[in-house]
DNA sequence: GGTCCTGTCCGACGATGTCGTACGCAACGG
DNA sequence: CCGTTGCGTACGACATCGTCGGACAGGACC
């Protein structure tokens, strides 16, 4: 085919090989399935393997390599994720009296991955591991403006403009996306590489989040921001 | 470098600059940082869009595709999974009496990420979202068996010859894995391409899920492995 | 309207990717 | 124990393919 680079489709074809047979394939296997002399195969492997896109057994068996899924992970671990931010988010609803989550964008949905209790007595539910909604929470805005990939489920086209504002303003709020009466305000988490990998967010009775002109208070703004940065500083983050 | 294919290296290179970018550099850019002329990285970037390793938004920027994301995420939607298995769950919850819990592979660490109560009024804890140690629970001890990438952490040295045994009998069980005086079994879950993907589990007291000689009951292994059927052919799987 | 910069296309050319041959090694069967 | 088979890997010839300079279209900016 003309215009594209053989060897880089070959290379493709052969990733989707490996990846398909969960390290069960030698090169012998792999050539077969993608219809190409064994030698052809291995000299694409030798390169894939110095480049750790590939790794291989002792039986010389091929699985995917540590080099491709960190591309794909975004170079976040979700477990040293939650690790670097229970002892800030803790200490942030401690500080603010208010219930605290920490959101990730897991395979372009926003799932809550670390919750805090309001500090108080009222019954309240564990929320790790629920799907929010894109744009209808501070949460979720904060994770649609910042994303690193442009596909985020359920944004709808009217967000864009939202996004925006998002950003240049550094936080998102809403008004009863949670419950009834609540209101919430998030902020970027940024990890060791600058990119925005979480989302930090208190969220409460909507008089205590939100000023007069239903605004959150800015306190309450600075005091997850400086959080959020906190957070960003121990995954390695020094902007 | 001699025996290596310069063009596979490149776009390696390529791969790991707009990964680290989020998606905001043009090839313009991304040939600066490869060090590489501008129409050397644009016939790379050509074929890389060409097989979905990256994707190029309006304004000539581009991100990582969806064809090398699926490679990284084992072709596996959390949120599917849920989706697929909640209704079998909660079916062998009732059948079985017993709770209930689905645990995927997530950076390569065991996690809870569904869990159905057992069907009484005992006070429970909802287990998802937190990490198993992969040698000393069912759920874990499945997942390191049947699991296509080949690092698995948390399992000991001595746990191979485990492995081997979970893969020949196509179950695991645990003895107060969770909590003192309580058994669990799992089995593995397949996804659309046979890969194992997650370890359906029950757990309870151990009088329930184990025969007089420490073994699972045949009738509740049954079940389990009834439930996974189910999910897998929800998920595709027709083996 | 002119300038600047980006992304993309085209085609010449020589460097590199392709792949046949060969070999070492391990597993297996008689 | 020995011969056979098949695997993974190395080597090197050669022609195909990847590289990349020049050119151009288009958009942003002044």
């Amino acid at each position: 085919m003309p215009g594209t680079v053989q060897s880089l489709e070959r290379a493709a074809a052969i990733l989707q090989v490996v990846a398909g047979s969960g390290g069960t394939l030698g090169v012998t296997d792999i050539a077969a399935a993608v219809g190409l002399p064994k030698t052809t195969a291995h000299s694409l492997l030798r390169t894939l393997l110095g480049v750790r896109f590939v790794e291989q057994d002792r039986e010389g068996r091929y699985a995917l390599g540590q080099g491709l899924l960190r591309l794909g992970s975004g170079h976040l671990d979700v477990n040293e994720l939650r690790s670097r931010a229970s002892n800030w988010a803790d200490a942030l609803a401690s500080r603010s009296g208010h219930a605290v989550r920490l959101a990730s964008l897991v395979d372009a949905q926003v799932v809550v991955v670390h919750h805090v209790f309001r500090p108080d007595d009222s019954a309240q539910v564990l929320d790790v591991g629920t799907l929010l909604p894109a744009g209808r929470t501070a949460l979720g805005a904060v994770l649609a403006a910042f994303a690193p990939h442009r596909s985020v489920r359920g944004l709808p086209d009217t967000g864009r403009a939202e996004v925006t504002a998002v950003r240049a303003r550094g936080w998102a709020a809403d008004e009863g996306g949670h419950q009834p009466g609540s209101a919430a305000v998030a902020v970027p988490v940024r990890g060791s590489t600058g990119l925005v990998v979480a989302a930090l967010g208190i969220a409460g009775p909507a008089e205590t989040v939100l000023d007069g002109r239903h605004q959150p208070r800015p306190r309450l703004v600075a005091m997850v921001q400086e959080s959020a940065q906190g957070i960003a500083r121990e995954l390695g983050w020094h902007g």
